[in-house]
DNA sequence: TGTACATCAGTGAACGCGCGTTCACTGATGTAC
DNA sequence: TGTACATCAGTGAACGCGCGTTCACTGATGTAC
């Protein structure tokens, strides 16, 4: 075999981690293959050797995000899912919920980044989605009381939240987004009574 | 003067109506001048006549939901942003956070549909979209106890809940929207300790 | 009251550009002998 | 160990299409006389 697919696979990895940043900041009609190659040193013309569309591409850029843990983005790292641990939960929103993942377009949440664009597209786009949701809702729930549905549901309304706070956010000129920003941030906390631990902003 | 005013500014908000929809359905990118045009009785060429560029009219689009009382989109009339009336918030929220509300892709409230759209546009879209927000707020507020900065901090905290909500329900498959619809609006009603009124889903 | 004229909202062809996708080609690399 | 060959990731020109925008034109309508 005169070609090197271990080399292949990292060009591909290579290729996934630009769209996933360009996509993240610009939308997916905001964002050329040309682009995407270009940002991964390549030229346009290799794409199809790799992708069949450029909607795969999105698809599998945003599921990215859950594997490569999302805990790099957020300055939160090495965080257990089924972790009980309520200091840890309070970090994840103040990081979720800072100013440092309201500025950073290339590599936030694509819950933050996205929604929008998501609703929009297949099904396939829709659960990888769904799969980021779900990891924060189980980070979420692990650490809040009452039964298992009652935790559930309350841990898909404080996600809304946090989601809703930083969508807004990001919407909105910089005074009125911190404000959002730090309302939603205080009401989940309290709501949830996680400690709030040293905030930044 | 050969032609008529009243007619063309009839024109324009028949444009403006149709680009409302439009937008809001498939977001900035994903509309044609042509198709607003053509969807307005018109033809593309005609266009320029009214509008300089296809930004400003995506501003107008969306200040026009202000304009024309957003309420009309929720199926909830007549709200009086200054009423202290918690029977009716619970309404609003229903409304909001109802089935009806996420399938109308075109008439919903553009913090639903458009919030990633926006993000990545021009202070004068940002400013719309902030009109709106400020339009909930304040029957948020209105309806809620404390001082004032505490009340507007939590009626911006249960906005982002409902928005947040409705934005990640529109991201997921119908089964996920349903539960986080579901568990936003109880959680929200339940919070702001305001009724529930009879749901339909 | 009637007629010639001026205006301008709306038309539709055209322009230039950029995009997603295709394809013939290249040249580095592994394999066969 | 060396050489001829086959493979295929990556290149870059090209294609077709649709978009935002421009522009010469039209024809309905108000105005001047």
């Amino acid at each position: 075999m005169p070609s090197v697919p271990e080399q292949k696979e990292e060009t591909r990895q290579r290729i996934i981690r630009s769209a996933r940043r360009l996509f993240n900041r610009r939308g997916f009609a905001g964002v050329t293959i040309d682009q995407i190659m270009a940002d991964a040193g390549l030229t346009h013309g290799g794409f199809y050797k790799h992708f069949t569309h450029k909607e795969e591409l999105y698809a599998l850029a945003i599921r990215e995000f859950g594997d490569s843990p999302l805990q790099d983005a957020w300055q939160v790292r090495h965080i257990d899912p089924q972790a009980r641990d309520r200091e840890l939960v309070g970090m994840i929103v103040n990081a979720y919920l800072s100013r440092d993942h309201l500025d950073d377009r290339d590599g936030s949440c694509p819950m933050v980044g996205l929604p929008s664009d998501v609703a929009r597209e297949s099904a396939v786009v829709k659960e990888a989605l769904g799969g980021i949701l779900e990891m924060m809702v189980g980070v979420f729930a692990s650490n809040l009381d009452g039964d298992d549905a009652t935790r559930r549901r309350r841990a898909l309304a404080l996600v809304s939240t946090c989601v809703g706070g930083m969508v807004l956010a990001r919407a909105l000129d910089q005074a009125a987004a911190d404000e959002v920003r730090r309302s939603a941030r205080e009401f989940v906390l309290t709501a949830a009574n996680w400690p709030l631990g040293e905030r930044a902003d």
